[in-house]
DNA sequence: GTAAGTTTCAAACGGGCGTTTAGCAGGAAA
DNA sequence: TTTCCTGCTAAACGCCCGTTTGAAACTTAC
């Protein structure tokens, strides 16, 4: 009882922490005292700073990656092909599905998938491509028929021009909504901001099949 | 004379393991060795590690920004009202001029940009702001008329989605184009890449003028 | 009640970091 | 020749880091 609280404390001030401030620059003494844990717990119950790196992610995707398989299977037992627009709706509506709309959570998460990609931990990378490789094929797959007339190459850069808008909005979400309070006054509903953001993505991959 | 050569080779060798590896993860001794120079010189001649990142990027961004406001000058004198299209020509072409086509300083330049973004290193964002917001603002300023019915919501959103897409793209540069030669089997070349690139980011872009 | 097994804890270890210091080399000015 | 200044450097300083250790505290089982 005591260890499993112990554990997700540590998780818990993990999570938070390093979507703030990036994985390097939050060391192990300010997650176990945010936690109220001794420092020494970390590495007793992960074992190092990168396990405890990995679980955090692993506790946020593994459910996150069974809700889309889900979606998606259930999606394509309605209709045969799949518009982009229904792969993007899978998305966002398994994110909220899982937590909340709009909930701190989220946001936090979307920054730590903008950190997996963009601060150099290697090891990370790895891990995630090993553990949901298949899950993001699978996702991909999609695609292709979804995009007539695009070849192998299109499709791949414009799958990533689309990820890397998303992962930059994701990761720097507070930052461009605070900027964009200061330039037009007013607070921008998190909804609007993903039906935008999507309508961006789907404009962008929909020009790589005609072109 | 052996002055500036010192600091040149400082900010050459800081330059390219800055982009390398990020800024926390590059320590001085790291740089210094690289360059053939003293640990203490950084310190002596930039005052410590902060400045030494902040004049690697006035290095770049300095004669990058005189280029894009010159061909913003030159074209409006040509026509009086630009393009989504003009102005993204703009910025590549100014990259261009100034670094030869896909030389290996411009993709560490795109890396380091995306790190800026990305990486917690606030005093830089706060600098780059400060140094460098005219010129954005001039910049961006030619979206308004070029994409008619956008509010200013709109303009604010879809301007930082194509940001986005740029900076992840620039920032993981090389890890992208080697999963693409694994993916599709061949080598994808830079100028595909930055086409394709700036077609996604207009197509984006017009899609919020009407909706 | 005692033994075995877990979990927690204070303390320390070794190492890398950015920065500082005090002094050295060498050309310019007097 | 002496003085001054700039560029450079070896060495050290103090700090924070992730990790380890050995013992204390607690839980469980007999």
């Amino acid at each position: 009882m005591a260890q499993k609280e112990t554990v997700e404390r540590i998780l818990d001030a993990a999570e938070v922490l390093f979507a703030e401030r990036g994985f390097a620059e939050t060391s192990l003494r300010t997650i176990t005292s945010a936690a109220g844990v001794n420092l020494a717990a970390v590495n007793y119950h992960f074992g190092s700073k990168k396990s405890l790196i990995q679980a955090v992610f692993v506790r946020f995707l593994d459910p996150l990656v069974d809700e889309i398989e889900r979606q998606l299977n259930q999606l394509q037992a309605e209709k045969e092909r799949l518009t982009v627009e229904d792969l993007l709706q899978v998305l966002t509506s398994s994110v909220y599905e899982i937590h909340g709309r709009g909930s701190n959570r989220a946001t936090s998460f979307m920054r730590l998938l903008g950190l997996a990609y963009t601060q150099s931990q290697a090891h990370l990378r790895k891990f995630i491509g090993e553990r949901y490789g298949n899950a993001f094929q699978h996702y991909a797959s999609h695609l292709k028929p979804a995009l007539p007339g695009a070849t192998a190459a299109d499709l791949f850069w414009h799958t990533h021009f689309a990820l890397g808008t998303a992962i930059f909005t994701m990761s720097n979400f507070d930052a461009l909504r605070a900027m964009s309070e200061n330039d037009t006054g007013e607070r921008t509903p998190v909804d609007f901001i993903v039906s935008r953001l999507t309508a961006f993505m789907a404009a962008g991959l929909h020009n790589a099949a005609h072109e």
